[in-house]
DNA sequence: TTAAAATTTTGACAGATTTTGAATTGACTT
DNA sequence: AAGTCAATTCAAAATCTGTCAAAATTTTAA
């Protein structure tokens, strides 16, 4: 048995059973416990599962604003609509500076004809419009932080510090009445450096960021002039952060 | 059996099966192991498989969308070839500046194993490890060129003045006895920038480019260590270039 | 066309490398 | 102290790489 398939085939089990002992996947697969703990020690390094003592889990699958590929799918009618919205607000050749993660992705989706000029340190972004000539994209740098597959460190905040835009577009993990929290630290000096920088500061989170909390606070709501969200968010907290001077589009 | 029907098949088999070990396929196909390993080794050089201890796999289709579309096909073999070599050449967890361009993106495909440091302007390799957390990949940052989806401008320079590698990989856009030329201007003071600040420095161009002449010089040979490229290059050519100090190997 | 020469492909093998299972050691819990 | 699990070490087995000669194929020459 090849030792690649075998450790794909202890993920398809642990994605069943949520968990999984040692001897249990040593008799289910035929090979000695050493082995199998080389064989999750491997996959723990991809990030889905998780050692634990005497097995593994698997690792619960974030609701998060960031990390793509499964997110994508998720609320993606909501992320949609709020996107086209906020690209709305855009005017013709202005500077942006664009947020990582799937919602502000979407915003992205809808500016090719606002020719726009972006500044990003999202992947996902630069490569939608690398090849587009109309529209001109400057990458901050950085490390390329996998999990969520944008750029961090400090070429990214000096980048940013550095330049000056229109409108920042942003992301975040949650929102509550006291502000926008985002659960990366490595983000959270980025995205102040973004604010800083920006004339105006949109933030877009669909509704199910609308309350919940999230790891570290990012900044209060005066330092945010425009909120787009969707109708799904409720409506007390949205009046709550509209007295605090914010203005509140809803998709 | 015509060995690239082979091939062929062994492709298709695994497209089915996903993995398969050398000894399946040395009975499936009623050839020898040593055959499959040289059947399986050119296979992987074309992308979609990739070989593993006692096997293969197949590799799981990325979007398209990063990769070089066009410019790709063109002499893929010779430009494969290339990119193995030069991948050889490389230590395990060494720093690495990567240049723009479709040889040295073969270069990149081959690394994998190597988890190498990456350090690059150019956004298909960027994406290509993106999602990896065994290697770790720097983006210099810069305003995307979007003929060549590569990073150019002052924060591109900045970023390779001020960091140090062991190896620069490079390609370009011709070469002859005098030295390195390419036709990109733009590239032109970034390209620099990574030789100054590299310990060694890998010229990959495939044979197409070697005799061939074009817009600038980059450099002369006493900048560069080693010039990997295919038998296809004119041989009294390569000797000249030799002659000047430059290690040349052949795929 | 045929024969000889050159090239490529193939199978086998030796030495290096990787993977595996078992044994040992040490940390931690009860 | 006894028991469980994780990390480490070690030797055996499996596998990989590079090399070589034989076989098959292609090219060249007559």
């Amino acid at each position: 048995m090849l030792s690649e398939r075998r450790q794909k085939l202890i993920e398809d089990y642990l994605n069943e059973v949520e968990f999984a002992s040692l001897e249990e996947l040593s008799e289910k697969l035929d090979v000695s416990i050493s082995t199998i703990r080389r064989d999750l020690t491997r996959i723990e390094a991809g990030g889905r599962i998780r050692r634990t003592h005497g097995g593994a889990r698997l690792v619960e699958q974030k609701k998060e604003e960031y990390s793509f590929s499964s997110r994508q799918q998720v609320e993606s009618d909501s992320k949609d609509a709020v996107g086209a919205v906020c690209a709305d607000l855009i005017g013709p050749g202005q500077n942006l500076f664009m947020d990582g993660g799937s919602t502000v992705f979407a915003v992205a989706r809808y500016l090719e004809r606002k020719s726009p000029h972006i500044v990003t340190n999202c992947l996902a972004i630069a490569s939608l419009y690398a090849g587009n000539p109309e529209i001109e994209v400057i990458v901050t740098g950085g490390v390329v932080y996998p999990r969520l597959q944008v750029l961090v460190g400090d070429l990214a905040v000096h980048a940013y510090r550095s330049l000056s835009a229109d409108i920042a577009i942003m992301g975040g993990g949650g929102a509550n009445e006291n502000g926008i929290m985002n659960s990366h630290l490595l983000l959270i000096e980025i995205q102040r450096a973004m604010i800083a920088s920006a004339q105006r500061v949109i933030f877009c989170l669909d509704h199910t960021k609308i309350g919940r909390r999230s790891f570290t606070s990012l900044c209060k709501w005066d330092a945010v002039d425009i909120l787009v969200t969707d109708r799904g968010a409720p409506k007390e907290l949205l009046q709550k952060i509209e007295a605090q001077g914010v203005e509140i589009i809803l998709a």
